[in-house]
DNA sequence: TCGGAATTGATACCCGGTCTCATTGGTGAT
DNA sequence: ATCACCAATGAGACCGGGTATCAATTCCGA
């Protein structure tokens, strides 16, 4: 991990729990670096298997309530993978966005709304629905994955 | 219920299964039809106990089974509700679309995917991913239940 | 009618997540 | 610095949805 970058999203993560009015205590605090440091997806299993490689006490709660938080705070965001399972990714709390997720490394991009709301819009409009939300979800193979995928089976050829 | 038309979609979702090489056993019957009664999603427990009051003896696996079935031949699709819980809805397994759901009745419209895969197409070019899947739900208020809404506010007033 | 495969029900289990509750720690007012 | 109080924590019980196991049944084709 590479200490630049990350540490900047943990302190995001940090001063957002500040100024929701949350302590940040040293468990919070853990989450939030374990939370910048994935590029992608997680599920709160490895979370609380990573956390407790550094703070052996940890409790599996603490960590759930940590996320959860972080997840009201929208600095974390829950998505539903296509197996069925849950996964959570750090992502702009600033603006309706979507996600692409890379189903071999489980890297995950951010994707803005764009063209997207008019589609929605007119979806509602003709069907008489009042849209409340809409979540778009986006899996496949990232550039680097794809690269690896290629390269491997050169070698093997 | 109005049997003329459920009936019709029971009897889809029974050649489904035979045609897919499925025996089509009296409990898979009576899930078939369970689930044609419904106009919207419904959870794998409800179904259960609606399926407990017509045959006392069905297995809490064997309707998770049929419904694993009936997903795997497209006929039902399971949904991930805001909630984060699950709901089944059936639906059109001859082509692929979304769903746009009725938080209030539960009520479900099958969408078709139109000019979505367009801008899945474009969003995948520009992230460089290979796009193997997508999702997009929408969650509103239905017709009926808006109507509803502002007969029952304007009786309050 | 028989034999093997498919289906079933009961039940134990698993996993992600939540609840409870007693303990601990942090914070702000004094 | 002290105290009172609320927020946060850990342990563990619990819960709900879903799956695995396994023996008993049912179905279907020969």
């Amino acid at each position: 991990m590479r200490p630049g970058i990350n540490s900047d999203q943990t302190e995001r993560i940090i001063q957002a729990l500040k100024r929701a009015g949350y302590q940040a205590t040293p468990n919070r605090r853990l989450v939030a670096e374990l939370v910048a440091a994935t590029g992608g997806h997680f599920t709160a299993a490895e979370l609380l298997e990573r956390g407790r490689r550094e703070r052996v006490n940890i409790g599996r709660a603490t960590v759930f309530r940590a996320l959860e938080l972080l997840a009201s705070l929208r600095v974390v965001e829950r998505l539903d993978l296509p197996s069925g399972s849950h996964a959570y990714v750090v992502c702009d709390p600033d603006e309706h966005h979507h996600h692409l997720v890379c189903s071999t490394c489980g890297r995950s991009e951010d994707i803005a709304d764009g063209e997207l709301a008019r589609l929605v819009d007119e979806i509602g409009r003709r069907n008489g629905y009042r849209i409340e939300a809409h979540r778009l979800e986006l899996f496949g193979i990232c550039p680097a994955c794809s690269a690896a995928d290629t390269a491997e089976r050169e070698t093997l050829a």
